[in-house]
DNA sequence: ATTCATAATTATTGATGCAAAATATTATCT
DNA sequence: AGATAATATTTTGCATCAATAATTATGAAT
């Protein structure tokens, strides 16, 4: 009867989910300086819970904040940028060279099927990006490391903070998918080096085409 | 003439620091409760930055929020620790590699400088361990990649929670001090991949001595 | 007219209070 | 005696309130 609103989560996390994607939008602009006390009003809740989502924001990245100034959306240069993007390459190679010695037949059956997936997608971009994204989360998560999992995560969120800098460009589609066989057939063939090799190879075309 | 309290950082990040070194003491137990309102008391502050304190440990993954249950002191496995340190020599053989190829000449001899104070130190494990930290820091401070330095400290913080895990075990002074001779002379060579592949044996090595 | 100082306004930071939720304890019923 | 239900206590989470610090604006003096 009573839609009640049960708390799956807490409302500074909901705030904090609210939030970021003001900031993706670009709705709040990189430097600009975050009214805490308007945008607390806007939602119809306190300060408290606002300034605990600003927190957790902070350790994200995407938010900076100064002492007794409040909080700033971060901004990131061009050097922020690559540095960022270095350090998913790095990554995400690193995972796809554990994934070669330790995934099971399953597992890799599994990336095999998504690939599929992503081939028969590669007229319909929206859709080729969505199944590329899944097949790379699919990747980390056969890694198995949630540390490394964190930590992408929230790279990638900063990676959004420039709107025009999606992780894979329009142009690219056939490029980005026969890179993406070429690391499949290592995968398959568990050739770790190989792995690590075209997944930074994946990375490094794609930078080149984002830039 | 008053001795003004003038506020370096913000209480919460006082409270945040206190909070570590209690953590790392193990004085607070991984996987036992804290007791917010208990430790605000002690401390002679409100429940506000003790909670804001705890937020920010939790991004960097000292201690884990379970919703209507508070704050816990985060539990690492063996199988967490080995992830931990698997990135950790990941993103420090990486930045091994980029000094290779970017540092001027004058940070290469900084390295060197730091690299003969702590030969001289081998017989002072106390001085040994100090020196050998602040060559891992100057090594990223050179590779410049603020994203990185966040994560290796955040990293490194993680590793601590288990208190007979140092990074560096008493036993094997004189192999560490061999390996760092080794990375030294790949970085005075700007032999990059050999400076990425020895700080990666460095840390192995430390691996298997703290396991 | 320009610069420095002081005052006022504005926004962050810290404290306190209250309500809701979860867990533990106790009492009752089978 | 054991199990279930109800009550009580503990603790989180959100809101309101007070105080501190910083910035800006205004006024006076050189």
């Amino acid at each position: 009867m009573s839609a009640v609103t049960l708390t799956p989560r807490a409302l500074y996390e909901e705030v904090a989910e609210l939030l970021r994607q003001r900031i993706f939008s670009s709705e709040l602009a990189p430097g600009s300086w975050i009214d805490e006390m308007r945008l607390a009003e806007e939602y119809g809740i306190s300060r408290t819970p606002m300034r605990e989502a600003l927190k957790v924001l902070a350790a994200e990245g995407l938010v900076t904040m100064k002492v007794r100034r409040g909080a700033y959306v971060t901004e990131v240069n061009e050097k922020d940028q690559r540095d960022v993007y270095h350090l998913l390459a790095l990554l995400e190679s690193d995972a796809a060279g554990v994934v070669a010695l330790s995934a099971s037949e399953a597992q890799l059956q599994d990336l095999k099927t998504l690939h599929q997936e992503l081939a028969s997608a590669v007229h319909d971009t929206e859709r080729f990006f969505e199944v590329n994204e899944r097949f790379h989360m699919r990747l980390l998560e056969i890694a198995d490391n949630r540390w490394r999992d964190q930590m992408v995560a929230d790279l990638r969120k900063v990676m959004k903070l420039n709107r025009h800098n999606s992780l894979l460009k329009s142009g690219r589609v056939e490029e980005s998918l026969s890179e993406h066989q070429a690391l499949l057939d290592a995968l398959l063939a568990r050739d770790a080096a190989a792995s690590v090799q075209r997944m930074r190879v994946h990375f490094e075309n794609g930078l080149e085409a984002a830039s």
